[in-house]
RNA sequence: GCUUCCAUAGCUCAGUAGGUAGAGUGCAGCCUUGGUAAGGCUGAGGUCACGGGUUCAAUUCCCGUUGGAAGCCCCA
C-alpha cells in the first residue's frame, strides 16, 4: 500500500501495481501534489516522491531531473537539519540541488572539520532513520517573519519576497524550512547519502559579503547508485589533465616560473605544433590573413579601445619606461584594429580576416589558476574579421561552420552552444548603450535560429563590447569552461574609426567579428587530454610508433627503421633497453602509443615489422611498407581512434 | 583574492607522540638475449618546499612566504 499525500494534507491510498492512468485519475480527483514513481512495464510499483506543488499530475523516476532535485534536495533539508541539531548556534543561509547533488550554507564560527562532517553524516543518517513526515505548510509574509526571526539569512530573503503572496515552509520533525519545494514524502526515503566536501562562499554570490560555510553531499535510493557515482568521479579524476601531463610528460610547472605559467614539454610541445599548423592551414584556406604582433603595448592603446576601464583589474600592472608606460597585453584586438586601419579598405575588400596565434597575458587570481585550463599566458587561436553590416550574417555562419568542421576531426560531442549575453542592469561591466546591444543581441538570435543551432542563453558571459556566442564543454572535474567564442562588436570599430569605403563612395563603418576556434592552445590542450584520456589519436600522439627490438641482434635494425620513418614524418621512437619484450609492451601499452612494432630475428630476416596496436593488439607481422604507407594514410586522414 | 586543506627521493606515498627518515616505482651498473602487459642482483638519490619563532634539540609545534588541491568570486 502506497499513501498519496494530497494538497489538504490528507492521504489517499492506492495498491501497489495500479496503472498509470488509474493513478493519474485518481490524482486529478483529489488535486494531489504528486509524485514520483517508480514505473515497470507500465505499472506503478512506487510511488516515492510527492513533486508538484501546483496540482499537474507529473509521474517521474529518479533519473529524470525533477525527481532528482527533489531528492536531492530533501537531503540537503536533512543535512540541515542535522547542522542545527549539532551546532543549534550555526544559522542556515540557502541549501539547493544542483546538477549532482545539493549544498547546504551555514553561517558558524568555525568552519567545518572532517571530524564535524562525519558527526553530520552520521546524525542525517539518523534523521532517516527516524522516517520523519515532510509537511508543507503555506504563512503570511508576516508570520514568515516571525517564524524564521531566529534565521536572519531567512529574514533576509523572506523580505525580498513579494507583498500579499503565500509563503511556503517545509517542516520535518524539529527542523522547518522556508522553501518553495518541492520535496518527497519523508526523511526515510532516502537511502544512501554522502558528503563529498565543504568550503567556503560567499553569501548572494558576491565577494562583498561575508563568506560562509557550503557542505556539498549527494544521495541515492539505492547503495549501489551512490556507488556508480563515487566511481565515476573517481574516473574523471584518472583523466584530468594535469595528472595526464605529469605521467605522459606533457607540461610541467615550476614554483620558480610562476603559479598560471605552465612549461610545455616535448611531447606536449610536439601536439600543440600540430594544433597550431592545423588550425593555421585551415584558416588559411577561408582565406585568413596571419600576422604578428607584439605582447608588450602602450597603455594608451587600451586606453583608446576602451579596454582598460573594463579590464585593468586582470591585467598586470604598468611597467614605466622612460617617458611611455607599458602593459603585457590581455588581448589582441586593439592590435587587429590598427592592421585593419594600415590602408584604406573598399567594401570590395570585405570580410577582411586577420588573425594570429596571440600571446595574451592575464592576472588571474590565484584560486582560479588551473593546469592548462585557466592559465596567466596563453596562446590565442585568435582572429578578427571585418565584415559591412550585411555580412554579418554570412560570416557568422562561416565561423560556425568552421567550429563544427574541426569539432569533427576531433570526434567531440560532449559540447552546448552558450548565448552569452549582458546583464542589463550592470551597467559598468558593459559598453552601455542599450540600442547597439539589442540590435547585437537580436541578429544573433535571428542567426542561431536559422542556422538551427541549438543553444541556451546566459546573462551577465558577454564581453564587454558584445555578445557571444560560446561552446562549452565541462571538464574532468566539473568546471564549465569556454573552447571556442564567436563575439560580435560594434563597438571597436567605433573606438578606433575604423572605415570602408562603401559603393556609394562614402565612408561606412565595419562591423567587427571576433572569433578563436581553439580558444587558446592551453585550454584547448587540457580539454584533448580528457577527451582522450591521454590516448591521442595517431595525428596527435606525441610518439606515433615505438619500436620494440627483442634481443641486442635487432638494434641496427630498429635504428634503421626509425630513421626510415623519420624520413617519413612520423614521429618514431626505439626502445632498446635491456628489457624483456612484455615489459616494454606493458610500459609503451600504458604510454598509450598508438603503434607499438615489435621486432626479432625473423623480421630482420624478412624486413617486416610486427605490429602491435593499441585498440587492436598483437595484428601480426606486415612489410615495412604496407606498415608506413597505411600509418601515413591513417595520419592524412586524422583517423579517430 | 576569499574559506579550508596540503607540501617527505624524479614519480606515488609510508613515517617520526620533537632526538635529521623508509617502501614501491623510476634511474645507474652487473647477470640475463628473453617473441606480445612487470626476469634477477647490486647501487646511487632527500638541508623532509623556503624564511623566521618556540625548544637543549624542529622534517614534526607556531607564524610568514611560495607552490598545490576543493569550492566561492572572476574568466579563453
Amino acid at each position: 500500500m502506497i499513501k498519496i499525500i494530497l494538497k489538504d494534507d490528507s492521504k489517499m491510498e492506492v495498491q501497489e501495481g495500479i496503472t498509470i492512468l488509474e493513478v493519474a485519475q485518481k490524482i486529478s480527483e483529489g488535486l494531489a501534489r504528486i509524485a514520483m514513481a517508480g514505473i515497470v512495464d507500465g505499472e506503478v510499483k512506487d510511488l516515492r516522491y510527492v513533486l508538484n506543488n501546483d496540482c499537474k499530475l507529473e509521474i517521474l523516476t529518479f533519473d529524470e531531473e525533477a525527481g532528482k532535485k527533489a531528492y536531492w534536495h530533501t537531503t540537503s533539508h536533512i543535512m540541515a537539519q542535522a547542522v542545527k541539531r549539532l551546532f543549534p548556534d550555526a544559522k542556515i543561509a540557502i541549501g539547493p540541488a544542483i546538477d549532482e547533488g545539493f549544498y547546504y550554507d551555514f553561517d558558524v564560527e568555525k568552519p567545518f572539520t572532517d571530524e564535524d562532517k562525519a558527526n553530520i553524516e552520521e546524525e542525517m543518517k539518523k534523521i532517516i532513520k527516524e522516517d520523519l513526515p515532510i509537511e508543507r505548510f503555506v504563512l503570511s509574509k508576516k508570520e514568515a517573519l516571525e517564524l524564521m526571526k531566529d534565521e536572519p539569512y531567512k529574514v533576509e530573503l523572506i523580505e525580498e519576497l513579494p507583498e500579499g503572496e503565500e509563503i511556503s515552509f517545509y517542516r520535518q520533525g524539529d527542523f522547518t524550512d522556508l522553501c518553495a519545494g518541492p520535496h518527497i514524502v519523508s526523511t526515510g526515503k532516502i537511502k544512501s547519502i554522502k558528503i563529498l566536501s565543504s568550503s567556503g562562499a560567499y553569501w548572494k554570490g558576491s565577494e562583498k559579503n561575508k563568506m560562509l560555510q557550503r557542505i556539498y553531499g549527494i544521495s541515492f535510493p539505492k547503495a549501489s547508485l551512490l556507488q556508480e557515482h563515487l566511481d565515476l568521479l573517481e574516473e574523471a579524476r584518472q583523466r584530468d589533465h594535469r595528472k595526464i601531463g605529469k605521467e605522459q610528460e606533457l607540461f610541467m610547472t615550476h614554483e620558480l616560473v610562476g603559479s598560471g605559467l605552465p612549461m610545455y614539454l616535448p611531447n606536449g610541445a610536439t601536439i600543440r605544433r600540430i594544433l597550431e599548423r592545423y588550425i593555421a592551414d585551415k584558416e588559411t584556406a577561408l582565406d585568413y590573413k596571419h600576422v604578428y604582433t607584439p605582447s608588450l603595448a602602450n597603455v594608451d592603446l587600451y586606453k583608446t579601445s576602451g579596454h582598460w576601464d573594463h579590464y585593468k583589474d586582470d591585467m598586470f600592472p604598468v611597467m614605466k619606461m622612460e617617458n611611455e608606460e607599458l602593459v603585457l597585453r590581455p588581448m589582441n584586438c586593439p592590435h587587429h584594429m590598427l592592421i585593419y586601419k594600415n590602408k584604406l579598405h573598399s567594401y570590395r575588400d570585405l570580410p577582411i580576416r586577420i588573425g594570429e596565434l596571440a600571446h595574451d597575458f592575464r592576472y588571474e587570481s590565484s584560486g582560479s589558476v588551473c593546469g592548462l585550463e585557466r592559465v596567466r599566458e596563453m596562446c590565442q587561436n585568435d582572429a578578427h574579421i571585418f565584415v559591412t553590416p550585411e555580412q554579418i550574417k554570412e560570416v557568422f555562419e562561416e565561423v560556425v561552420k568552421l567550429i563544427l568542421s574541426v569539432y569533427e576531426d576531433f570526434g567531440f560531442n560532449n559540447y552546448t552552444f552558450r548565448l552569452s549575453l549582458r546583464d542589463k542592469n550592470d551597467k559598468e561591466k558593459y559598453f552601455d548603450n542599450d540600442e547597439m546591444w539589442d540590435n547585437a543581441e537580436a541578429q544573433l538570435r535571428e542567426i542561431l535560429t536559422e542556422l538551427g543551432i541549438e543553444y541556451y542563453e546566459a546573462e551577465g558571459e558577454a564581453a564587454f563590447y558584445g555578445p557571444k556566442l560560446d561552446v562549452q564543454i565541462k571538464t574532468a572535474i566539473g568546471h564549465d569552461v569556454t573552447i571556442s567564442t564567436c563575439q560580435l562588436d560594434f563597438l571597436l570599430p567605433q573606438r578606433f574609426e575604423l572605415e570602408y569605403i562603401g559603393e556609394d563612395g562614402k565612408a561606412h563603418r565595419p562591423v567587427v567579428i571576433h572569433r578563436a576556434i581553439l580558444g587558446t592552445f592551453d585550454r584547448f590542450l587540457s580539454f584533448l587530454i580528457e577527451e582522450y584520456k591521454g590516448a591521442f589519436p595517431l595525428w596527435l600522439a606525441p610518439t606515433q610508433v615505438k619500436i620494440l627490438p627483442i634481443t641486442d641482434n635487432q638494434h641496427e635494425y630498429a635504428h634503421k627503421l626509425k630513421e626510415e620513418f623519420m624520413k617519413k614524418g612520423i614521429r618514431v621512437e626505439v626502445d632498446d633497453r635491456n628489457e624483456k619484450t612484455g615489459y616494454k609492451i606493458r610500459e609503451a601499452q600504458l604510454s598509450k602509443v598508438p603503434y607499438m612494432l615489435i621486432v626479432g630475428a625473423k623480421e630482420v630476416e624478412e624486413e617486416t615489422v610486427s605490429v602491435r596496436s593499441r585498440e587492436g593488439g598483437d595484428e601480426g607481422s606486415i612489410s615495412k611498407k604496407v606498415f608506413i604507407d597505411r600509418v601515413i594514410e591513417e595520419i592524412e586522414n586524422k583517423k579517430l581512434s
